[in-house]
DNA sequence: TAATTACCATAGATAGAATCTATGTCTGTT
DNA sequence: AACAGACATAGATTCTATCTATGGTAATTA
């Protein structure tokens, strides 16, 4: 015996109509129904909401208060009903983006402003970390879209190809005099978390090349940042050395491994396809990132 | 198939839970009802709320949205209910006292400033108007109380005698010498809608005695002060005469008629009680009025 | 691969409500 | 005194919310 929406409107109906035979076929019941609904109403508020009267019924006090404070509360439920009317089928709403830092640098400002300008009622929260984790974080519900590199195949995931990039060794093209990156004995710079860097080191080891010393660091900025100063041969992606040190860094050598990358769009196959969620995915998929 | 505030609560604690088998054992019901309460709601809102899973169940877009003003609006109605009961059991809400103007400038002051400082959150509604107007308002369930002169009798009244009044006819106590209330062939001054005024203009023509002219005012306030400047007879209740005019006015004569008032507080016999009403009540009856 | 487990959905039965019809009670009116 | 108009009450009925039992699915384990 919880009261519903429905309790409220009938009690609205008796208030104004101040008679419940009249409210009743108003409302298309009869009054005993409505009788018993305002009742149950009472009883569930602890107060008599109506005076009954040979000529009707009269609000009490607890009553006249309950006539403005059910009002409200009809009102917030349907403003709460055409909220999420909106949330769904209109675009806005928070979404929560996964995306390497790096690769957020080359893709994100391709379509997160216009995205966001075009729809002001839109949320984007960025996530940032590791490819990896954030493509398990899209799996497993906690993030709604992920922009990864070479994301795992999974059964629950749609894995949308956006563009390619290659990791490889770099070097400084014009070392300084004190600081010179001897292809042979030089300083290895990269983040060890990398599979890329893994892999290509693997590699390298393979075919007896050996780096005696190893600075590693989480960020490929940082990376590209130190290989450009001549601080050693960093494994880096293309398009972080694109991004800022296009000119001053150089491939090591043709002969040395490369590591093709897929950066893709992730997102879970059972995704709820609401307004924004199309959009947001039609947007990303629209640009070409080079 | 109303949504009803129990659906809500579910759905909070399945959000909570997000695993409907233990959210349902949580709340003690079963598994089956609370997946058909939680498509209830969904139909209701028109948006799903959850993403079902073998693992158990995650929020939409939509769900996460409800979930906080699911919240808001079950706070709203927890809210509501306390507010509804402080209305019936605390001294607090609106009410409205009616009183004629001239009988609430000596009845008022003597509870109306403590009850108001006493109760900060009881707020009174003062209507002045005739005492025969009030009555029919108390009566008709328009005003809550009145302060009235010579209430009617009626079944459904509830009537307090507060303290008496005597209606007679005045006349300045030292006339000046260009205006002359002389007793025969005077001005006479007051209010015709007050049967006080009807009754004691007919005893005295019975008694032959009849006025020439006749001034009406609706205050007797203004009444008051004509008859203290001179202006001719006026018919007037002591205690209006007491409040500024005591030293000025002197009755005409121990031979002219004169009319009994009683002030009562009145109230329908069916009024609701609440803590407010009640206390109202109490603090009106307290006092003696001299 | 097969059995098991841990989920949610569905179907049919059941019990509890809300509602309906019919009647009762009260009071003011004719 | 009969009637009319109001709400309350009682019992029947119809809904519907919940329950039990079962089914389907995917991950986990033997």
């Amino acid at each position: 015996m919880s009261v519903n929406f429905f309790d409220i409107t009938y009690f609205i109906e008796v208030a104004e109509t101040a008679n419940i035979s009249r409210a009743a076929e108003k409302l298309g019941i009869t009054q005993p129904s409505l009788s018993t609904a305002i009742k149950r109403l009472e009883t569930e508020l602890g107060a008599p909401l109506f005076l009954r009267n040979r000529s009707g019924v009269i609000l009490t006090p607890s009553g006249k208060d309950f006539l403005n404070k059910g009002r409200q509360l009809l009102q917030h439920w349907h403003h709460i009903q055409s909220e999420i009317y909106k949330t769904e089928h209109e675009i806005r709403g928070r979404y929560i983006l996964g995306c390497h830092p790096s690769v957020s640098l080359y893709t994100l400002g391709h379509f997160l402003p216009e995205l966001l300008q075009t729809h002001p009622d839109l949320e984007i929260v960025l996530e940032h970390d590791l490819s990896r984790k954030i493509t398990e974080q899209v799996i497993s519900h906690q993030i709604d879209f992920g922009i990864v590199v070479n994301p795992v195949l999974h059964s629950d995931l749609v894995v949308k190809p956006l563009c390619n990039d290659t990791v490889r060794f770099w070097r400084c093209k014009k070392p300084s005099p004190t600081q010179m990156p001897e292809t042979a004995n030089a300083l290895l710079i990269a983040d060890p978390h990398l599979t890329q860097a893994q892999t290509l080191i693997k590699k390298l080891r393979k075919a007896k090349v050996e780096f005696p010393r190893f600075v590693s660091t989480s960020s490929l900025e940082v990376a590209t940042e130190l290989t450009s100063k001549g601080l050693g041969i960093g494994i880096l992606p293309e398009r972080v050395v694109r991004q800022y040190h296009a000119k001053e860094l150089v491939p090591v050598s043709d002969d040395w491994p490369i590591y093709q990358d897929k950066i893709c769009l992730v997102y879970r196959s059972d995704y709820q396809k609401t307004g924004a969620s199309k959009e947001i995915i039609s947007r990303i998929l629209k640009h070409k990132y080079q």
